[in-house]
DNA sequence: TAGGATTCTTCCGGATTTGGAACCCAGCGG
DNA sequence: CCGCTGGGTTCCAAATCCGGAAGAATCCTA
């Protein structure tokens, strides 16, 4: 599973064409338009790095980055047009990571993003954070997960599925989400995996498997997790 | 106490007005005029970042970098009056963390120093006391472990896995955390040498080297060290 | 230079996880 | 009543992971 990184910026032409050369270099991408939008995919994505562009509407990226800094210690690798010092060193005050001014050589971009996965080990410790739904408690820190009360064991893609789930409680997720966000692009189509592992889940964490009180089907779309 | 930097650069004045510049922000500073000293400083008083230039006699910056790595995860900051990208690609692969051009702002140097040090020192947990599990006790200070009062003799590698361990009792700790943090980023995915060393742990700390109640294994992502 | 400690590579058996395939079931439209 | 669609369930083989063992490579010290 490659990383993923978040790219937060209103330039649609600049960050398709970031896009190719991100995803040529292996990486998963997602992207945001405006900090709203980056904001609400870091805490349902849980992103590995995210590179965030200054120069936005409504909300620009000195508040983006103090906002995402509240919630999480997600490495963050500035970009912007202006080659102040004051920006890069009031960008790095904030709590960003590296600085990169455009227009910049690919290359260096990708190797600065090298960098600081290397030495972050993003990928390596958890993020924190507890979601609570009903009797079912998933701790992200301790890796576990209890329904009331009691500890249930979970091979690992059944926790991925089910801590995805229970960070978007309560919306509507497609099949090629689901898919996309546990086992990766390449699986989009494969639904038949999705449906083993929603039964799998339903089985270990349901009070009455056959009637689903949490994991709800919406036909012919996808899954929800209902949190009452 | 202050951070400690050390400085690898073989220009006297240059090196003096940088000194200057650091001492006035707050840090110890260290000097080394040629990359051999630079090494031995390095082991001796282990600084809390490098600060490396390219340019120099004898042992240039690039083998000094690649030496370093071989035997230490210390940040790397690299300095250099080149300004060709392909330069800033190879240090940063080489395992240097950033990458300033000369000439720079002083201010910008030192907003990049405080970003890596702040990423490098908020997981590191205090690096001394002592720590207690059940039977095992270890001490940072001594240099020491013991199980049920006794002395037990562990070899470097071997401490080094525990202590982290012990550092953060309780968590699960993934794979390519531990490698990371014993053995260094570029071993992130050597899973056979931290299995071994897990083995060789366990019998030398585990009642019950075939039932661990410490170490225990937390299948497909890691392992955990309970404390109870 | 020899020997010991330490680190690292490779392999194997057994257990667990995974995911492919087939089958069953419910609802729906003809 | 029949076939179709999409979801649920069962079964099982393949892939993966873990613990253990044996031995090679490396470093240190005498």
């Amino acid at each position: 599973m490659p990383p993923t990184l978040l790219v937060i910026d209103d330039d649609r032409e600049f960050v398709e064409l970031l896009r190719k050369r991100l995803e040529g270099a292996g990486y998963q991408v997602r992207i945001a338009l405006d900090g709203e939008t980056g904001l609400r995919i870091l805490e349902t994505e849980r992103p590995d790095l995210v590179i965030l562009d200054i120069m936005m509407p409504e909300m620009d990226g000195w508040e983006v980055c103090r906002r995402i800094r509240q919630i999480s210690t997600v490495p963050i690798l500035m970009l912007t047009a202006k080659g102040m010092t004051t920006d890069v060193v009031y960008g790095l005050e904030l709590g960003a990571d590296d600085y990169v001014t455009k227009p910049f050589q690919a290359d260096v971009l990708l190797a600065r993003i090298r960098a600081l996965l290397r030495r972050t080990s993003a990928r390596a410790l958890p993020e924190q954070g507890v979601y609570r739904c009903g009797e079912i408690v998933l701790d992200l820190d301790q890796h576990t997960v209890t329904v009331a009360g009691r500890p249930v064991q979970l091979t690992p893609l059944e926790f991925r599925l089910l801590s995805i789930m229970m960070r978007n409680a309560g919306r509507l997720l497609p099949h090629r989400y689901l898919l996309t966000q546990v086992w990766g692009p390449e699986y989009a189509d494969d639904i038949d995996n999705l449906k083993l592992y929603i039964h799998y889940l339903r089985q270990k964490i349901e009070p009455d498997p056959r009637h689903p009180r949490y994991i709800l089907t919406e036909w012919g779309i996808g899954y929800r997790f209902q949190c009452d």
